[in-house]
DNA sequence: TCCAGATATCTAGGAAACCTAGAGATATGC
DNA sequence: GCATATCTCTAGGTTTCCTAGATATCTGGA
């Protein structure tokens, strides 16, 4: 059976996208156990990091539920990572805030061989393939993004 | 301060691949609860689609220990998604072996809306950009690879 | 050959993190 | 003003993970 150039690019592209996820992954636990947190709460750290966000859409993003978040919260305050305050407007909600500071003081430093590494994987694009690249991810994550919301909407 | 374009283009290249990874993190989520399993275990079966390997094997690649792995194998094993089997060279291994057609039978279902979406948003690209950022992904995946191993090395 | 040490997996028991259920505080609309 | 809804937190139970060690098997040297 023939099968059209166009066809294989995609099942490897799916796949090389598939593997990526996976390494993602365990990225995200070897820096978790440097960093000293859990995975869920580095994953927390990194959706904040889009901005300050109530409890209940933090827990929302992050897929656990508001009780789980409460000790996600506790954990990243006391070890400064965060900042809990109560909304101004709506006395019920709680503003998480990331302490940009503090957090990169401890994160960046863990990411920083891995960004070195990559930055030198990258230096032989040329920035337009690089705008190719970063569209290509965007896309990426607005499909993951629908997707994952008709899958929870079912 | 002027900052390049090029370093420009690397900051934000660099904020979409950890967006994107933030992004895959939810969809496995959402994949695993579809499913019926957690996210530990669809990250197992995820390696296991690159081949069969030994208990250790997949506990090393997972970032779990041996003993977390046993429950692993058990629960993916008694929903029939792998199987287990002595090594016929050396009886202390176990070798697990992802039964494809059971496993692709409950797992592709669920990622079939996501894949169709994904694959129209790639439509414009041609071929020549699709090999492109295949090899992105590629030189992405060794980067993490290299960089995990250190990571857990030192 | 036999045995000591190494290796691979599993079992047992405890710790961590998640969930469900519901309480308490605050907001909203009639 | 009060009933209802919303947001976060607490309490208690479940699941999954880990550490420690048991069991089975392999390897290499006496």
């Amino acid at each position: 059976m023939v099968v059209s150039r166009r066809a294989e690019l995609m099942v490897q592209l799916l796949d090389a996208l598939r593997r990526t996820g996976a390494w993602s992954v365990s990225m995200s636990q070897a820096a978790a156990e440097r960093i000293g947190v859990n995975t869920t709460d580095l994953h927390c750290l990194n959706l904040l990091s889009d901005g300050p966000m109530t409890a209940s859409e933090l827990a929302r993003r992050a897929g656990i539920t508001t009780a789980s978040v409460t000790g996600v919260i506790d954990r990243l305050e006391a070890a400064g990572y965060v900042r809990r305050e109560r909304d101004g407007s709506d006395r019920r909600k709680v503003m998480v805030t990331l302490q940009v500071q503090r957090a990169a003081q401890d994160v960046a430093p863990v990411f920083r061989p891995f960004v070195q590494a990559w930055r030198g994987a990258m230096d032989d694009y040329t920035d337009e393939e690089l705008e190719l690249i970063a569209t290509f991810l965007s896309r990426t994550q607005e499909v993951f993004q629908s997707e994952i919301g008709r899958m929870r909407a079912e």
